[in-house]
DNA sequence: GTCTATAAGATGATAGAC
DNA sequence: GTCTATCATCTTATAGAC
């Protein structure tokens, strides 16, 4: 309890914060080992290969990124509410350096990534996607948001316009971007009379 | 014209493949010579420096895009129309090997790039959300496209749905996913006479 | 314009002392 | 568990012959 987790997790934390701002092929150990003060053959210990980190890193989020849902649902039954927490998620994720989704970078690097990390990937989506779908059926048979098309086509729209928000924000540079364009999109999803409040 | 293109180009196209399948810290000069059958200096003559070959990829990428809008302005005025190859251009980006935009991919990997580079791609985006809102407007006043605030604020949000289609499909290894996506976006964009066609 | 040769530095990784 | 030392390889880049 005296320091801030193990070495393991710290190199799991700064290596995570380096992914989703430079990218799976943007930082080396080198960039870990000097954050956290300690030389790369530590890193190698814990982690043995450079796919080793990465398939915990992918594995851990996905594991987090559950348990957030699960806090969620814990805290709210009400399908607009939970909407609005999953989208904070991607939110704060996005508020801090402007980093990007986890899972969302390494999408874009795909090609490049050892099979299990892809497989985590498609995991962490998947798992979004059924959470997204099961809310937004809930929402619109209780009449509380309005959308064509099944839940899980709604849902797969706005992971996307979650994830491209935060690449088309991040390349025009310009912050508030994200926000603006979510708020946009959820707003066309609130029925009539769920709408007034705002 | 015996050749296609001369060396300078042909590295620009084998560049700019690796860049949208890869990212930008996911190729070397390397895997451009072996491509082409070459060698690295050979490379290193036409583009000095890594961060020259970027900067000519986001540049060129940007002139491509502005050229084929300025063609889909030639060949219609319908608004609807205009969208749609609009569409079709991110379409067919896909299509092949599941590529992404080029300038998403860069947005990802901002942080690592030269100024120059991510000043290429604030631009391409701008182009593209400015040519958006203004066909968006000129559909909504002509009655053929429905959607709530400004065309500027729908443009962004159509931008990020394009860019994050890419980036989900990719993730979950869905090909098909992307066209369902942008397909199901522009159903709820189109006005009801306009969408009893389909 | 393209090649061979070469170099300086980064990168992922291992062996073995402490 | 962490360190020093060392490694092979990759990567970007330059000099100079052809």
């Amino acid at each position: 309890m005296a320091e801030i987790g193990d070495t393991a997790e710290q190199v799991l934390d700064v290596a995570q914060r380096l992914l989703q701002t430079r990218g799976y092929n943007g930082f080396s150990y080198k960039d870990i080992a000097q954050a956290l003060g300690i030389r790369t053959a530590s890193i190698h210990y814990h982690f043995p290969t450079k796919a080793d980190l990465g398939v915990e890193l992918a594995g851990r989020h996905r594991r987090q990124f559950r348990a957030a849902l699960d806090r969620v649902e814990q805290r709210t039954t009400d399908p607009i509410q939970r909407l609005e927490r999953f989208v904070d998620l991607f939110r704060q994720t996005f508020e801090v350096e402007s980093r990007l989704c986890l899972c969302g970078m390494l999408s874009a690097e795909i090609a490049t990534l050892p099979e299990p990390v892809a497989g985590a990937v498609e995991g962490f989506f998947s798992d979004a996607e059924e959470w997204l779908a099961d809310t937004l059926a809930a929402g619109r048979k209780a009449g509380r948001l309005r959308f064509t098309g099944s839940p899980r086509q709604q849902a797969r729209l706005l992971l996307a316009v979650l994830e491209g928000a935060m690449v088309v924000a991040r390349g025009m540079r310009h912050t508030e971007h994200f926000q603006d364009v979510v708020a946009g999109h959820l707003r066309g999803l609130l029925s009539p009379q769920s709408s007034i409040k705002h």
